[in-house]
DNA sequence: AGCACGCCGACT
DNA sequence: GTCGGCGTGCTC
């Protein structure tokens, strides 16, 4: 008997071929299964999406029938299908795009002889091997976040510092939901910046009781025969906890029953290609939904973690959306160490990457954390210190007070960190004589000079070349550096600092990093090791060396320029550089002997801003209430909802014209939501061209969030159409973005 | 997105 | 004379 299916596969959302494909098959099959298909002279890995009664319409001569089926794997489950369901229509996307780049690459690769080899390999052991609990117990504070969890159904945000005994929260409640239910599943996610092979030995050390291989890691650092086993072992709940980044929060995972999103503010957790999903927004959404259809009322949670959330957040557990669960109290004293905290038990210092983890792990002593609602706050926080740089000698890079101070801790054999967010020499190379500039032939975006090779590199399309010897454009031999990076402010401080001496009368030592000192694998490791050991008195870095690294000699952090942020066109900025600077504060004296005297500087023209103010006091509720207020005013996020249509053509005209005529069509026809929906005109994107490519793009506005998805799915046709006008044939390709990032 | 077919420049 | 550039069109 012939049986009729819908079956999406990997076919984008402006083809002709967008939606499901009917084929026919001998053997009927459930939804969800894997199956391979003909595709024009290919064969495709697809999903079977609905059974038909009948060839649907579609002339039966021209469907196709199935190559064959991925037996031995289960159907991917309802629930995990409504998910890719919601994915596609909210972010615009074709339903065979979002399913097929939720499965692990290889699976494309595999013909169902292949995979019955594979799964044939034998799982190691289904045994719960030990039935040691080798947990921590939980602070007052930890243990009184994770009842208040336990007494709600709602998405939780866990507002607490990192380093203040987060991780340990998220450890527990995900170690009681393993308990109570043999079955059950566990996501875990964090920013890609956070996923270190250390973190992952962690979560699998504790949960080693679960028996082998139960904790897996989904990411794309893994080959790709890692990443299918870790999804194999998800897909088929043999895998207990899942550790991963944002590509994780489509894994079929049958039986889940917690997801946690730790930094949830963190930027990396919207795709920025093909399907521009927040893994954030999603975990919450997939949570309600394995809540909804688990059997027998059992709920899936979902805790948000962060020193700093996201507004969206915040402001969602201001209208009780979110449930937010505050810890402002350290784990164990940073100045008495009391007993039992696990902090007696910490190795020595000089620690490595391991016990900094563990410290991590085990909540121990840090001297950042969120300042309680009133904005008072106990205990001792490294020392914000404003430098007006209006009263500074003109042109000086780095505050004299600042050179002081950074002298002084190399004196006392102590560290410092020196954050600018520039990588390079220089961002510009200039001819003073006839202003030549050294722009980049291919961006609308100058290259960088990188003294080290002597090169100049684009950073948006990675051209390079050698400095020329004298301006290209006039033969002056006077061309010089304009503006710093790291690099040339590794070198400045070299200059300031001579003559300084550590305790032991050796010169003082500057190491630097960035993307360029850690492009080879395993660099960064060995670079942090040396910063670890003592062997560097400053540090100089980008934003990276923000991030998840437990420094705990580092007395003093500066930030050289961050005023950037305070008026950029992007309404984000002021947030990420709060949260920058609350982890950048954090990285100072994290060793408790030291902290009496750690002090984070800002560098800034600016020194009124409220956002230092907030700072200063380590206030991050006052900041979001400031920038609360501010969306609110202006309609924005959290507060209206938005999206980006983007276009890319040889010409600017193009671009533009194309979203203007797009839009034009949508006015012309009313479409649905459209009386909600604001759309502006095109205007070129900030960096105008990347690799001879023109972009442009047209916001789209509205305080409905139905409405602006109603209309964006109703002009989905209306782009597709307006493409094929012969005027826009240039155009190279358009790409929809719901809930930018940054606009 | 792939992958064909198809019609114009520098090379084994 | 071919190899190969990427423009255009199609895939149940």
């Amino acid at each position: 008997m012939t049986h009729w299916l819908n079956v999406v596969v990997a076919t984008p959302a402006h083809s002709a071929v967008a939606g499901p494909l009917t084929y026919r098959s001998e053997s009927a099959l459930s939804p969800g299964t894997l199956v391979r298909v003909p595709l024009g002279k290919r064969e495709v890995l697809g999903v079977v999406w609905e059974n038909l009664a009948d060839s649907g319409g579609l002339a039966e001569t021209q469907a196709r029938n199935i190559s064959g089926t991925l037996e031995g794997l289960a159907p991917l489950s309802a629930t995990w299908r409504r998910l890719v369901g919601f994915t596609a229509g909210y972010y615009q996307r074709s339903l065979g795009e979002v399913a097929l780049a939720a499965l692990p690459p290889q699976l494309r690769e595999m013909t169902g002889v292949q995979l019955a080899r594979r799964l044939k390999r034998p799982v190691l052991d289904s045994s719960h091997a030990q039935d040691t609990t080798n947990s921590i117990a939980l602070s007052a504070q930890q243990a009184a976040a994770l009842a208040e969890f336990d007494a709600d159904t709602r998405p939780a945000l866990l507002f607490g510092a990192t380093g203040s005994g987060k991780t340990e929260v998220y450890l527990h409640a995900a170690a009681r939901v393993l308990a109570q239910d043999p079955d059950a599943q566990v996501l875990v996610m964090v920013p890609e910046i956070n996923l270190t092979p250390q973190l992952q030995a962690r979560f699998q050390e504790r949960f080693a009781h679960l028996g082998k291989e139960r904790v897996v890691s989904l990411h794309s650092g893994l080959t790709p025969a890692q990443r299918l086993k870790s999804w194999l072992s998800a897909h088929a709940g043999h895998a207990r906890m899942v550790l991963g980044t944002r590509m994780a929060v489509l894994a079929s995972m049958p039986n889940l029953r917690l997801i946690v999103v730790d930094e949830e503010h963190d930027p990396s957790y919207k795709q920025q290609e093909g399907a521009r999903y927040s893994a954030r927004d999603l975990a919450v959404y997939r949570a309600r939904l394995e809540a909804q259809e688990a059997s027998s009322g059992n709920a899936c949670r979902v805790m948000l973690g962060s020193a700093t959330p996201s507004l969206e957040s915040w402001q969602a557990t201001i209208t009780g959306r979110y449930q937010r669960l505050t810890m402002n109290e350290r784990v164990g004293a940073s100045m008495a160490p009391s007993p039992g905290t696990g902090v007696s038990s910490l190795p020595p210092e000089g620690a490595n990457f391991g016990s900094a983890a563990l410290r991590e792990l085990r909540g121990g002593p840090s001297e950042n954390w969120p300042a309680p609602e009133g904005g008072v706050h106990i205990g001792r926080l490294p020392q914000v210190r404003g430098v007006d740089m209006n009263h500074q000698p003109k042109h000086c890079v780095i505050a004299p007070p600042l050179v002081n101070a950074i002298a002084q801790r190399i004196a006392r054999g102590e560290q410092s960190l020196i954050f600018l967010n520039r990588r390079g020499y220089a961002p510009v190379l200039a001819c003073h004589d006839c202003g030549w500039k050294s722009e980049c032939p291919h961006c609308s975006a100058y290259r960088v000079f990188h003294k080290i090779d002597r090169t100049l590199r684009c950073h948006h399309c990675g051209f390079t070349e050698r400095v020329p010897r004298a301006c290209p454009a006039c033969g002056n031999i006077d061309i010089a550096p304009v503006g710093r990076g790291t690099e040339r402010l590794e070198e400045h401080l070299a200059e300031l600092l001579t003559g300084v001496t550590r305790p032991d009368g050796s010169a003082v030592r500057i190491a630097r990093i960035d993307a360029d000192t850690t492009r080879l694998k395993g660099a960064l490791e060995s670079q942090l090791a040396s910063v670890h050991s003592g062997e560097v008195d400053v540090l100089v870095g980008t934003q990276m060396i923000a991030k998840g690294h437990d420094f705990r000699h580092i007395t003093l952090v500066a930030a050289i320029n961050p005023d950037g942020a305070l008026f950029s066109s992007d309404f984000r900025a002021p947030e990420r550089l709060f949260s920058l600077l609350m982890q950048a504060a954090g990285r100072a004296g994290r060793d408790a002997r030291h902290s009496e005297a750690s002090e984070m500087w800002v560098q800034t023209f600016h020194p009124t801003h409220p956002l230092f103010a907030a700072l200063k006091q380590h206030d991050y509720p006052k900041f979001a209430d400031q920038q609360l207020a501010e969306r609110q005013a202006a309609a924005m996020s959290p507060f209206g909802f938005s999206a980006l249509v983007r276009a890319e053509a040889r010409e600017q005209e193009v671009a533009q014209g194309f979203l203007n005529a797009a839009a034009a069509a949508a006015q012309a026809s009313e479409l649905d939501g459209q009386g909600l929906v604001t759309p502006y005109p095109a205007v070129p994107m900030t960096i105008q061209r990347v690799a001879n490519i023109e972009r442009a793009q047209m916001l789209v506005e509205s305080p409905s969030r139905a409405a602006l998805q109603r209309f964006l799915a109703a002009w989905q046709p209306l782009l597709f159409e307006t493409r094929r006008q012969a005027e826009f044939k240039s155009l190279v390709r358009w790409a929809i973005d719901v809930d930018p990032i940054a606009i």
